[in-house]
DNA sequence: ATGGTGGCAGAGCCA
């Protein structure tokens, strides 16, 4: 079984695109991130015409997660328990469409796509901690729960938890960036704490090795990009893992999302 | 090449 994980970045903007990697990378499982669409946009068909069930939670043109399966989607869960809400500017809070699960194959898929936390002194950052934290938490009850759960966290997190995951750690320390602060490597790596364990990067060594390549000042061309997109899974899902890749092919060319597809194979 | 991102509710906002 193969299962991966997507920030697509506009699921309409790329159906072309998403409907040639479905076709040629023969997952059963794809975790996507930033759909940006409502259901009622939500290109549905796409999954249906390539014999993958799907299911979606967006509502509105921010964020959107997704889970398409070709091996069963089961028990669909829309945010996880206690997800914390952001209201911006006094806003009334609202759970935005960042965490959507369902069971596949026997696994518990959770497609997450982590707040960006903006800037370190941003209202924003507090939130994306939070958001950890309280994930992070529930995870292990679940872990306690039943220690033979088969559970992936996949997604965007918005975190490089090492400085090899950034393309110049200097840069981003001069230049006060979000993703490498200690306080959000403490969220990431609680989950580690957690038990929860990244399976590709085994697979996927640095330097150098990245899922994220932002579109501005040729990156990708330059090869400066970003570790950020990851798979964690529980102990007895990450005893399953026999090996991963992230696809950097699929950054390229024209009508690119920003993001690769990071795969997980289990045995 | 004095520019050089790309989504979205089409104008700012978000990443």
């Amino acid at each position: 079984m193969k299962i991966a994980t997507w920030n697509v970045n506009s699921l309409r903007a790329r159906a072309d695109r998403v409907e040639d990697w479905l076709r040629r990378s023969d997952v059963d499982v794809l975790a996507i991130q930033e759909t940006k669409c409502k259901d009622e946009n939500f290109p549905w068909e796409l999954f249906e015409n390539n014999d993958y069930e799907v299911a979606h939670f967006g509502f509105s043109q921010w964020n959107g997660v997704a889970i398409a399966s070709r091996v069963g989607l089961d028990d669909v869960e829309r945010t996880f328990e206690g997800q914390p809400a952001f209201g911006k500017g006094g806003k009334d809070p609202v759970q935005e469409a960042r965490a959507i699960a369902a069971t596949c194959g026997g696994v518990r898929i959770w497609s997450l796509y982590v707040p960006n936390g903006r800037a370190l002194a941003d209202e924003h950052m507090p939130y994306k901690l939070s958001w950890l934290d309280t994930l992070n938490k529930l995870a292990g009850q679940w872990i306690t729960e039943n220690p033979e759960a088969q559970i992936a966290l996949m997604g965007d997190w918005n975190i490089a938890p090492l400085d090899e995951d950034v393309w110049d750690i200097d840069f981003f320390r001069d230049n006060g960036m979000t993703h490498v602060s200690a306080p959000e490597r403490d969220a990431f790596n609680a989950f580690l704490e957690t038990r929860f364990t990244d399976v590709v990067r085994p697979y996927t060594p640095g330097p150098k090795t990245y899922t994220y390549w932002d579109y501005t000042q040729l990156r990708f061309p330059k090869g400066e990009g970003m570790r950020i997109d990851f798979t964690l899974a529980s102990p007895a899902l990450a005893a399953r893992v026999t090996g991963a890749s992230i696809d950097r092919e699929e950054r390229k060319g024209k009508g690119a999302s920003d993001h690769a597809p990071v795969i997980v194979e289990l045995g």
